[in-house]
RNA sequence: GGCCCGUUCGUCUAGGGGUUAGGACACCAGAUUUUCAUUCUGGUAACAGGGGUUCGAUUCCCCUACGGGCUACCA
């Protein structure tokens, strides 16, 4: 019997969305799309303390940026709904009661206080790993401890209780991972977990389970980081009697730190020298923004190629790939074991990469929206014409205005090594000749333009690479840049002329004696 | 500390019992050019170490080292 994939990404709203969810959202979606399947997303709230304002919205907006589409969330609804555990809250209960009614899971009242003094107990005594389980338990109060009327009495005091769930004490539990092959452990090492709280909120671990269960999840593709915690999740599948139609799990490896040092976390904010969020994040705390991946220039499609191969390759040599390739050309099977570290050149790469394949006129768009801001009029003619001569050095739509700016502003400023070297009578002569029978042309082209620079310097019996680096100071004020004469056509005859004698008063000094 | 996972160029990785260990980014050099960039060509550079298994291990197994994750009434 094939079911239908349906898959999940489950975040918590407690911050924003970092690079690493959403390349968990990304492969998540990628298998949904390769597979015929669902994706759906589901809003992991249920420990109320870390909620943060806006971190919700900020996930729905970052996954529409990359392009991911949800079959079923919160916003988008479908026939599981609600989507938001917090919602959901008054059907996890039944499932908790259910465990503690076959004898797999017990009330415990430890207090904060009994519980570490536990801990420091054990620690105290050496013990390797100071947990609550099937040892621990014996001595802690709870209904396996208490005599039975006891606890009755206090549920319905309204003492506070968790609920927890009974580890054996001798068990191997296998777990097959998608990446990793058959993973064992012993029932020992794990402790005896929390499912409902004190406040009547389930854990993780059991929410979780519930949800997937009863959203029908069949493959769970989530980070590394959980991958300790999934014999326990094999666990509750098998009390809840739904072992056999439990997800399939893929755990992936996580993003790490350039250095190698440690995961990416949110924390790292802007430290590392690159955003690792996809979009700027306002935190509604401290008021600290961090950058964001779209604010700083990153195309949406660059971005998620750049993510999709963080971890994950095609088994080929094509690096480019749209979403739709992304999605043909995924499985599960050639993402890799170990941790990858970050490395923002790729990401500058790709980005080019993406932008260089634009069509001149869309690039022009870019120019246009900054000119606009800056209150500066330009044709769109004029506009695609830059485009086409900036885009070979471009990273960032930005840089069509940050390293273009001399096409609109003269410049107020020389490269002084350039005015020392290159700036000279011989040259400022022919600039001046230049300037004078540039009105002349008929056909105001490049290719014009350099013919009557040539033939002016032949007169002047010099050659080109005389002047040019002193031409484009004078008109750009940069000792680099595109075709020079390109710029001269696009900027025009009148301003050519002008910056030309701007420059012959303003380099003066720069003359040699 | 305990448990779990991992380890191929600086980085992302392909490969897999016998290969000149392949590609991409980055880097370096040459060519082109009016500069810088682009482009093209070429180059430097890797199987963590030690034991096995084997005719032969980078590939399979074990150990060590190193790295990472987890170890909450957080997810």
């Amino acid at each position: 019997m094939e079911r239908e994939v349906r898959v999940r990404f489950a975040p918590s709203p407690t911050g924003p969305l970092h690079i690493g969810g959403v390349r968990t959202a990304l492969y998540n979606y990628l298998f949904a799309k390769k597979m015929g399947g669902k994706m759906l997303l589901r809003i992991e709230d249920t420990d109320q303390n870390r909620f943060v304002p806006g971190a919700e919205d900020y996930i729905f907006q970052s996954l529409e940026w990359c392009g991911i589409k949800l079959d079923e969330s919160p916003v988008h609804g479908g026939p599981h709904a609600p989507y938001r555990q917090s919602e959901r809250k008054p059907m996890y209960m039944d499932y908790a009661l259910k465990l503690v009614n076959d004898g797999h899971a017990y009330y415990a009242f430890d207090t904060a206080e009994e519980l570490d003094a536990m801990r420091e107990r054990l620690k105290a005594a050496k013990v390797a790993t100071p947990q609550y389980n099937a040892i621990t338990r014996n001595t802690m109060r709870n209904s396996l401890t208490l005599p039975e009327d006891e606890v009755k009495e206090l549920l319905e005091s309204g003492t506070p209780y968790v609920i927890r769930l009974k580890v054996p004490r001798k068990e191997e539990i296998r777990l097959k991972d998608l990446i990793r092959g058959w993973v064992l452990v012993h029932s020992s090492s794990i402790d005896d977990k929390v499912l409902m709280k004190s406040d009547g909120m389930p854990t993780y671990h059991l929410a979780n389970i519930v949800d997937d269960h009863l959203m029908d999840i069949t493959h769970v593709i989530r980070g590394e980081e959980w991958l300790p915690s999934a014999p326990l999740h094999v666990l509750l599948y098998r009390y809840l009697g739904w072992e056999s139609t439990m997800p399939e799990f893929a755990h992936l490896p996580l993003l790490l730190k350039p250095d190698g040092n440690g995961k990416l976390s949110k924390r790292d904010g802007d430290k590392l020298g690159f955003p690792v969020f996809p979009l700027e994040w306002h935190d509604p705390f401290t008021g600290e923004k961090s950058s964001g991946y779209r604010e700083s220039g990153y195309l949406p499609e660059a971005f998620v190629n750049f993510l999709a191969f963080l971890g994950w390759n095609p088994g080929t040599h094509q690096e480019i790939f749209s979403m739709d390739e992304l999605a043909e050309a995924f499985s599960i099977e050639r993402i890799g074991k170990s941790g990858t570290r970050f490395d923002i050149n790729k990401a500058r790469w790709y980005n080019e990469q993406y932008l260089r394949a634009k069509p001149d006129a869309e690039l022009a768009q870019y120019l246009l929206a900054a000119l606009a801001e800056h209150n500066i009029a330009c044709s769109e003619e004029k506009a695609v014409k830059i485009a086409s001569v900036m885009k070979e050095r471009v990273t960032f739509p930005q840089d069509f205005w940050r390293e273009a700016a001399y096409f609109f502003v003269a410049p107020e400023t020389y490269n002084e090594k350039v005015a020392e070297k290159k700036w000279n009578n011989a040259a400022v002569a022919v600039f001046e000749d230049f300037k004078n029978q540039l009105p002349n042309i008929q056909e105001y082209t490049a290719d014009n333009i350099k013919a009557l620079l040539l033939q002016i310097l032949e007169q002047h019996n010099m050659k080109i690479g005389q002047v040019m680096q002193a031409l484009r100071l004078a008109l750009t004020g940069l000792e680099a840049g595109p075709d020079l004469m390109a710029i001269i056509e696009i900027i025009g005859p009148d301003e050519t002329a002008k910056r030309i004698e701007t420059a012959t008063e303003k380099l003066q000094a720069y003359i040699p004696s």
